[in-house]
DNA sequence: AAGCCGGGGTC
DNA sequence: GACCCAGGCTT
């Protein structure tokens, strides 16, 4: 029996009936034991896990929870976020990142109302047809919330499943995936998908974890080639770095009595649906000053002639693969009318600044004054 | 296959 | 700063 399951030597092919057996109960029982009380394991619809696997693509759980809870609260169905204005939505996501995520989840509600009677489909090419969902998010939707069969890949599972192949090539390659997505497949038991799925993430991220696994605690380390040739730092090899671009910016706050001038990036820019400062990259180019450069860009954004006072604080901000050095300043109004244009100035009390979404460095800016007042 | 998305948290 | 994260999408 032991060499059955004889884990020094990777399959190469498909792992044995015993094999799977063995690994299958192992996981479950340690994940009916450890795992962790999450907000969206606390319900099968369809819609809330839906929610929740959006908000967790590229982000991390304890990230997640608070925003999840938030968001169900304010959008409990699939109608009630289809029916929502896109900039309510826009809110509760704020500080999330990757704003897009939040559009799509709000054109998707839409078009299940639309096209399948606001009823989440159960069918997995019509799942992953919906806008901000690809493979891993409609597997994982459909097998928590109804055991349908189907696997699932993403940063746990990936590194998981290299290291119980042993796998040496680059995971990350066309190659790579196909062979892990296929090992998903091969592993999936009959019943109870929705939990095995969510085992082999949960022992990812909390045993086979990227550097210093705990292979000491894994109840499946017995059927792990990597951890018998002792490979853990090796498999799956580490991303290669990304080089950074420095970017200088400036956003400007322009006061007219108790208002600030605020502008809605528009639909194609980016933060778009959410509100800012009139905000603009520093060439740093040609013969004027910035104070004059800033006032002549607000100007054209706004339609509002503006003076440039000063400089009260510089951000450092980092976004995917830029590091934004934000200049923010202070200007007073010296005339003008506001523009109507694809921008939407607009003059907002502190009051009303709140409600909006905004931008991480806008939200920052906004507590910067709020203080100063 | 690679790069982008203009994020954010952690250590 | 380096590293990581319950990815999706475009080219």
């Amino acid at each position: 029996m032991l060499s059955v399951l004889n884990s020094s030597r990777p399959f190469t092919d498909s792992p044995s009936p015993a094999w799977l057996k063995s690994f299958r109960e192992r996981l479950l029982r340690w994940f009916v034991a450890h795992r962790r009380d999450l907000p969206w394991r606390k319900t099968r619809d369809p819609y809330a896990i839906w929610v929740s696997e959006v908000m967790l693509q590229q982000t991390q759980v304890a990230t997640v929870e608070a925003y999840f809870s938030r968001f169900l609260a304010s959008f409990p169905t699939i109608a009630a976020l289809a029916a929502a204005d896109e900039q309510q939505v826009l809110r509760h996501w704020e500080g999330l990142g990757y704003y897009r995520r939040a559009r799509q989840l709000h054109r998707a509600a839409q078009v299940v109302v639309a096209e399948h009677g606001g009823v989440f489909p159960r069918e997995i090419d019509v799942v992953r047809s919906l806008p901000g969902i690809g493979r891993y998010t409609a597997g994982a939707i459909l097998s928590i919330a109804h055991d349908d069969p189907h696997p699932i890949l993403e940063a746990n599972t990936f590194r998981l499943l290299a290291r119980l192949l042993a796998y040496r090539d680059d995971p990350r390659s066309n190659a790579g995936q196909t062979r892990l997505w296929s090992f998903a497949e091969q592993l999936l038991p009959k019943r109870d998908v929705g939990a095995f799925n969510q085992a082999l993430m949960e022992l990812g991220a909390l045993i086979c974890t990227p550097r210093a696994p705990r292979c000491d605690e894994c109840s499946v380390a017995q059927l792990c080639p990597t951890r018998a040739q002792g490979l853990q730092a090796e498999i799956p090899p580490p991303v290669r770095k990304v080089a950074f671009e420095s970017v200088r910016a400036a956003a400007v706050v322009v006061e007219k009595d108790d208002t600030v001038l605020v502008v809605c990036n528009p639909a194609g820019e980016r933060w778009a649906g959410m509100w800012d400062f009139p905000r603009f990259e520093l060439r740093g180019e040609g013969p004027t000053t910035v104070e004059q450069e800033l006032a002549a860009q607000v100007a054209e954004r706004t339609g509002i002639k503006v003076r440039l006072q000063r400089s009260f604080a510089t951000l450092k901000h980092g976004v995917t693969r830029y590091r934004i050095t934000l200049d923010a300043w202070l200007a007073t109004a010296r005339g003008g009318r506001l523009a109507r244009n694809a921008w939407s100035p607009r003059w907002v009390t502190m009051d009303e600044l709140h409600e909006l979404p905004l931008s991480t460095t806008a939200r920052k800016i906004a507590k910067l004054i709020a203080a100063m007042r």
